[in-house]
RNA sequence: GGAAGUUUAGCUCAGCUGGGAGAGCAUCUGCCUUACAAGCAGAGGGUCACAGGUUCGAUCCCUGUAACUUCCACCA
């Protein structure tokens, strides 16, 4: 069986995936024996659909995968996906709004229910695309963090977390957003600069005729001012600590304090102070203890404390406050300032702060360790610069704020007494209140923010909080994390946290974290911009192999991605020279019985032992290179050696004996057996990069075997690398480039034999002349000698130099011997360079006393070949110029 | 305000313990050669951002400068 027609992977990824998945191949095996490789994949959010990103964290998931399943080990890639609240249920909220439904009107319980079918319908997207992908995952363990058991872990861990005094509740700022109306973490607010002003305002004070002016960016917020503070060593302002000022408009008598936050250079020294709406003045509100006026409600209008604003949107109110300020002349001055403001990392919305009742977790106790477990090496980060990053992050973090005012996600545990209202957390609603004996409950009202889930993934996917769970003995810690930097807060520092307080072990032992894609203009890749193309259609039109080998061999370790669709054509022409490759490999070895076995390797001609050497040198960087996660270069090195040593370089040398009638069948029949061999070598090499077809061909290769897939990896073994065979196909790839060169250059017909001379020392002589044919054929060539020395040379030539050999192709009547002599002259100079470079180097003696005795006899070798180059081209040029 | 990263061919980028500058694309030349024109054979193209320093030797290490990017950060 061979390959038909032209590469055209959509005729085939599926149908192999499908066969995959049937016969069980992703499944991690009951194989005790073996050693387990673990990878747990980034949840995609389960509304979700693949863009590039994911393309590229699942590529270097499966490739790693794969590779390690080829290399025996008991792998195990966990599938799943994150119920995601926040972004589900926008999602939600906004199909309904469409069918002209408020979630409000629906009730939770209802929401809920058509969240949960929304999930149901539109949940397996993503995952039928990371299949297209080629995605490797072991399907049959999928997860998803609202799912029953994993309900119960997270409520497990919060109990736990609780018990231990690490989770509390309690009134505090937070970062409040209006559109979602709820809660954020601190990393779920992105600061982004924004043209702003800055107001400066002149506040009455009483009894007095003076005026004291702040600066605020925020004048909306004056409505809920309940102080205004001053540095205590101020000259400017000392005699009026103590003092009482009036807030514009709404005159409300607040004190002026005296406190040491405050910067006497910036603004004009004097602050006005809204505990309730901003985290600094919560603090300052809380140490002098001020009055905590809230002057807005859920989604940030103006509520019955602002009076005539009352009603008024915030930015609506701030244009109405200082249209009213400037009315009453209490505003002094407006002056443009870029100023970074909060955003929701969802919606984009500016954020408030507002203060409330919320949940914490107490971070410092958890980061210590997690600190500790990436100093002492336990876990590695690649590219290990973000360790510092790491670092820093842990040593200033701030306690994590987990409730959301949402309905989509995991209810918080506690439960209160309907009677007395004891709070009681626990796994399940209690029976009886401990305090008053009741036994009517209502549980909290908020849900955990979706990284409260998350975090558990490594662990909770695999059985936890069941200790006894196989998966958990066989399979944690897992190996490697491969994800975003961008999520190295949210998620990777928090697992590591969460392993080592649940599991008490780490959660993985290295996190590759890889770049994000771009399009060519270095912009993110964005649903607003358009500049995101749609993955799904790749695949169709450039096949998934295309597109995983392309972002593979563009995408060095930790850098961002440009995608261009240029950069996927690269990857399909690769897989075309492959099926093409493929079509003229099976023409030759159909129905032979094959002979090669690596024991006959000493028995090989030189050109097979040189392309099996390459095979080996090839195997051990591939491998070495995989597991630093260089895969750039693991690409790189493959693809190389398959294009340029096997096509190019073997299979073309093949031919010339194949195609002979002077060689016998035997020893066709062995070179056949070689090209197979190192050909389904080569595919399984590629395969953890390019899944498809190197399965397509491999089954047209050989039929006894099933799937390339659970192949054994290729291995280096140094004693089928011949360095003789290398070293004289070498010369032999010189020889043929020059006498191309020379060809080209002369712009010979390419089907006009010409002929020539080869001049050499005896050894090189002796090996040339074992390669005749080929240079003959691979050249159009009439070899008129191979020589040692110089009898026989006819003047009318054109000469070549290279690899100490020198070249004659007689070209009657072509030769422009003064452009010959011009470009001898050009040469000459050149060498004479190098010889200079080097022979600085090698006659001072300070580099010859202190440079590495090795790196000393290069340069000497060097000098001595260049010279000799030179040497030959001099004798050229003075026969020429005769 | 702090920190990190980037700066190498026309473009996009490799170059991972300092010792002859690479790839893909683009360009130029010649080829529909019996697997492949999505290809084959050749060619041209780089003060490795700039300035110092360390070293026998620097694209690589150190210092500084500039430009760009990103992350972190409560100066109203």
């Amino acid at each position: 069986m061979s390959l038909e027609g032209s590469y055209n992977p959509s005729s085939f990824e599926a149908d192999i995936y499908k066969e995959w998945e049937s016969k069980g191949y992703f499944k991690a095996t009951e194989d005790e024996s073996k050693e387990s490789y673990t990878i747990v994949i980034p949840p995609p959010n389960v509304t979700g659909v693949l863009h590039m990103g994911h393309v590229l964290n699942n590529t270097i998931q499966d490739t790693l995968i794969r590779f390690k399943r080829m290399q025996g080990f008991n792998t195990l890639w966990m599938p799943g996906s994150d119920h995601a609240g926040i972004a589900t249920q926008n999602k939600v909220e906004r199909m309904l709004l469409e069918q002209g439904i408020s979630k409000e009107e629906l009730g939770r319980k209802a929401f809920i229910e058509k969240t949960w079918q929304w999930k149901e319908k539109y949940g397996g997207i993503i995952t039928e695309q990371l299949r297209k992908l080629g995605a490797s995952c072991d399907w049959s363990r999928e997860s998803f963090t609202m799912d029953e058991h994993f309900t119960n872990a997270v409520n497990e861990i919060f109990v736990k977390l609780f018990n231990d005094g690490l989770v509390y509740r309690g009134e505090y700022m937070v970062n409040w957003c209006p559109h979602d109306m709820t809660a954020l973490a601190d990393d779920e607010v992105n600061h982004i600069d924004k043209e702003s002003n800055i107001w400066t305002v002149a506040y009455k004070i009483k009894d007095s005729s003076e005026t004291i002016t702040i600066a605020t960016t925020r004048p909306e917020t004056i409505l809920g001012d309940s102080a205004i503070a001053v540095h205590p060593l101020d000259v400017r302002y000392q005699h009026l600590i103590g003092k009482m000022a009036l807030v514009p408009m709404i005159n409300r008598e607040v004190p002026i304090i005296a406190d040491e936050y405050v910067e006497r250079d910036f603004g004009t020294g004097a602050l006005k102070v809204t505990p309730s709406h901003d985290p600094n003045d919560f603090t300052l509100g809380k140490k002098h203890n001020l009055a905590f006026i809230n002057i807005f409600t859920e989604d940030a209008k103006v509520n019955e404390i602002g009076g005539e604003f009352c009603g008024q949107e915030r930015f609506e109110a701030r244009k109405n406050v200082l249209a009213k300020l400037t009315e009453l002349g209490q505003l002094v001055s407006e002056k443009h300032l870029k100023n970074a403001i909060g955003c929701c990392y969802r919606c984009d919305t500016v954020i408030e702060s507002r203060v409330s009742t919320q949940w914490f977790v107490k971070m410092a106790p958890l980061a210590k360790d997690a600190l500790a477990v990436v100093k002492n090496g336990d876990i590695t980060l690649f590219p290990e610069r973000w360790e510092k990053v790491y670092y820093h992050w842990l040593d200033n973090i701030r306690d994590w704020c987990i409730s959301r005012q949402i309905w989509w996600g995991h209810r918080i545990p506690a439960h209160y007494c309907e009677k007395c209202g004891e709070m009681h957390v626990s796994k399940n609603s209690p029976t009886i209140c401990i305090k008053c004996g009741a036994s009517m409950f209502r549980q909290d009202e908020d849900v955990l923010d979706t990284w409260f889930s998350s975090w558990l993934w490594p662990f909770a996917t695999m059985g936890w909080p069941n200790e006894d769970a196989k998966d958990l003995k066989r399979f944690y810690p897992t190996r490697t994390l491969v994800t975003g930097a961008d999520i190295l807060f949210f998620w990777v520092a928090r697992m590591i946290m969460a392993g080592l307080y649940a599991m008490d072990e780490i959660p993985f032992s290295n996190v590759l974290l890889h770049g994000i894609v771009r399009d060519e203009q270095g912009r993110k890749m964005s649903k607003s911009l358009g500049n995101s193309p749609e993955p799904l259609d790749l695949i169709e039109k450039y096949g998934a192999d295309a597109i995983r080998f392309s972002f593979l061999f563009n995408t060095s370790l930790g850098s961002d991605t440009f995608y261009s669709e240029k950069m996927i054509e690269m990857g399909a022409n690769f897989a075309n020279k492959l099926w093409n490759a493929s079509k003229l490999v099976s023409m030759n070895t159909q129905g032979l019985t094959l002979q090669y076995s690596p024991q006959n390797f000493n028995k090989l001609g030189k050109i097979d032992q040189w392309i099996i050497s390459r095979l080996h040198q090839v195997s051990r960087e591939a491998s070495e290179n995989m597991d630093k996660f260089y895969l750039n270069d693991v690409a790189k090195g493959i693809y190389d050696f398959i294009w340029k040593d096997f096509c190019d370089w073997y299979l073309e040398l093949s031919k010339v004996a194949l195609y002979s009638g002077e060689v016998n069948g035997a020893t066709k029949d062995r070179i056949k057996s070689v090209m197979h061999y190192v050909f389904s070598e080569s595919l399984k090499l590629l395969h953890p990069l390019m899944p498809f077809i190197t399965e397509k061909i491999f089954k047209t290769l050989n039929l006894t075997i099933e799937t390339v897939m659970l192949e054994s990896y290729p291995k280096c073994d140094e004693n089928y690398i011949s360095e003789v065979a290398i070293s004289e196909i070498t010369l032999l790839q010189e020889a043929i480039r020059a006498i191309r060169n020379i060809r080209t250059e002369y712009q010979v017909q390419p089907g006009k034999k010409i002929s020539a001379y080869i001049v050499a020392n005896s050894s090189k002589t002796a090996i040339l002349t074992k390669y005749e044919a080929d240079i003959i054929k691979l050249t159009n060539l009439e070899l008129l000698s191979v020589q040692d020395g110089k009898a026989g040379i006819e003047e009318d030539s054109a000469f070549a130099v290279a690899s100490g050999l020198e070249f004659y192709l007689p070209l009657s009547g072509l030769v422009d011997f003064d452009k010959e002599r011009e470009r001898l002259v050009r040469e000459i100079e050149k060498m004479q360079k190098e010889i200079d470079a080097v022979s600085k180097k090698v006659n001072n003696p300070s580099f010859v006393s202190k440079a590495n005795p090795e790196v000393v006899e290069k340069e000497k070798e060097k000098l001595a070949h260049y010279e000799s180059e030179k040497a030959k081209l001099e004798d050229i040029l003075t026969k020429l110029s005769k």
